[in-house]
Parts: structure tokens; sequence; C-alpha cells
DNA sequence: CGCCAGATTGACT
DNA sequence: GTCAATCTGGCGG
């Protein structure tokens, strides 16, 4: 089975940020495969978490301490960012995918973006959302099954997959651990911040 | 229904 | 580097 099983998102969401990197994100979209692997994650906690929506109740968070291996999509600033919910047994949590680096449809993705430069496709959790058409309807919808339109799949990142952490991005409030993980020289990171 | 903050992006100085 | 567009989701009334 090509895709992760639901199992994988069966833990800590810091556990499953890292582990997600190198993995592909593949969305069926009219027929068609775009895809890219995950370059860029972070992990939000529950209520003792300050830049968490968990900490603010409402439905979002009881999506992140419901089943895990969801689709958690939500909007910023007319994004839609997308989320898996993920965390451990009784736990609260879900990984923010930051980043991916394209991999299958490269062209279908750049008309999507209206964009020429590929280093522009998919280099931020508001960029990734548009080059692959994911919106809202894919909220609280699995990951984990092979037929699903937008899934995650094991693959295999061309490279060294050397994995570094950070801060999380845009935060106003941050925990004193960092928990973004992103795999490190990959051009397609959103970008870098110092610890 | 109105108010407001925000896990962003792209344009511009 | 600065800055604002633009809208969702949560909450109060």
């Amino acid at each position: 089975m090509k895709v992760l099983p639901r199992e994988f998102y069966f833990r800590g969401p810091d556990e499953v940020a890292a582990e997600l990197l190198g993995k592909l994100l593949v969305r069926i979209y009219k027929g068609r495969r775009l895809s890219g692997f995950i370059v860029e994650t972070e992990a939000y906690f529950g209520p003792e978490d300050p830049a968490s929506r968990a900490k603010r109740g409402g439905g979002l968070a009881k999506v992140m301490e419901g089943e895990v291996g969801l689709a958690l999509v939500y909007g910023v600033h007319r994004k839609w960012l997308l989320n898996v919910v993920a965390h451990e047994e009784g736990g609260i949590g879900a990984v923010l995918i930051r980043a991916i680096h394209p991999f299958e449809g490269v062209e279908l993705m750049k008309e999507l973006r209206k964009v020429r430069k590929i280093r522009e496709l998919t280099n931020g959790p508001g960029k990734l959302t548009e080059a692959l058409a994911v919106d809202k309807k894919f909220h609280r919808k699995p990951l984990y099954l092979p037929d699903s339109d937008l899934r995650i799949e094991r693959g295999s990142y061309p490279g060294a997959l050397k994995v570094a952490r950070s801060h999380r991005i845009g935060v106003s409030e941050d925990l004193p651990v960092p928990y973004r993980f992103y795999v490190e020289g990959d051009p397609y990171v959103s970008k870098v911040r110092p610890l």
C-alpha cells in the first residue's frame, strides 16, 4: 500500500510532523495527478499551545481532538491552510503542511497558481493549497484512503533527507521548543528562520 | 449580525 | 525592509 495508514497519525504531532518530511502529498484533480514531496511542516498542540487554534475552542478544536488522519482545512487572509489531525490516544494536535517540492503535474499547478517562476509554486502553506486546488471541501476528509482525491503516500524524496528545525513562522507567541521541521537545502522551503 | 484577530502573500520603497 | 488586502472562524449581542 502506497498511502500512509491511519495509524501513522496516531502519535504526537511533533513526531508526525518530522516523519512527514519526504512523503508525497497527492491530489487527483480532473483525472490528473498533482503531487509534491513534503519539505516543511509545523506541529500544533492543544490549549496549552498559545499558537494553536485549539486554544480558542470551537469547531476546529473539536476536529483537532477528533479522529486522526483527517484533513483540517481553514482559511486565514484569504488563503486555505492544510493540516493533518495527529495526536496520541486522547490527545489534541495537528500538523500544518507549509511547503512541498513539486513532483507530478507541474504545468497544471502553474496554471492554477498563475505564476511563471517554479520556485513560487508551492513554497508556502497558502501557495501549495492553491497549486493543488485544495479548499474547504477537503475539511475533515481522510488522507489515508488509497482512492482519496487528496492523500499522502510514501515517497522517495530525491536527495538526502536532512531534517532541520526552527521556531514556527507567523505566530505571535511560540512555545520555547521549536516545532517547525524542514528539509535542509531544499529550494522550496518557505524561508529560513534562526532559532 | 457585527466585531476582530490572524498558522499569509505579493506589491512596493 | 514595510504594508495592506481580504475573508474565515469564534464570539458577543
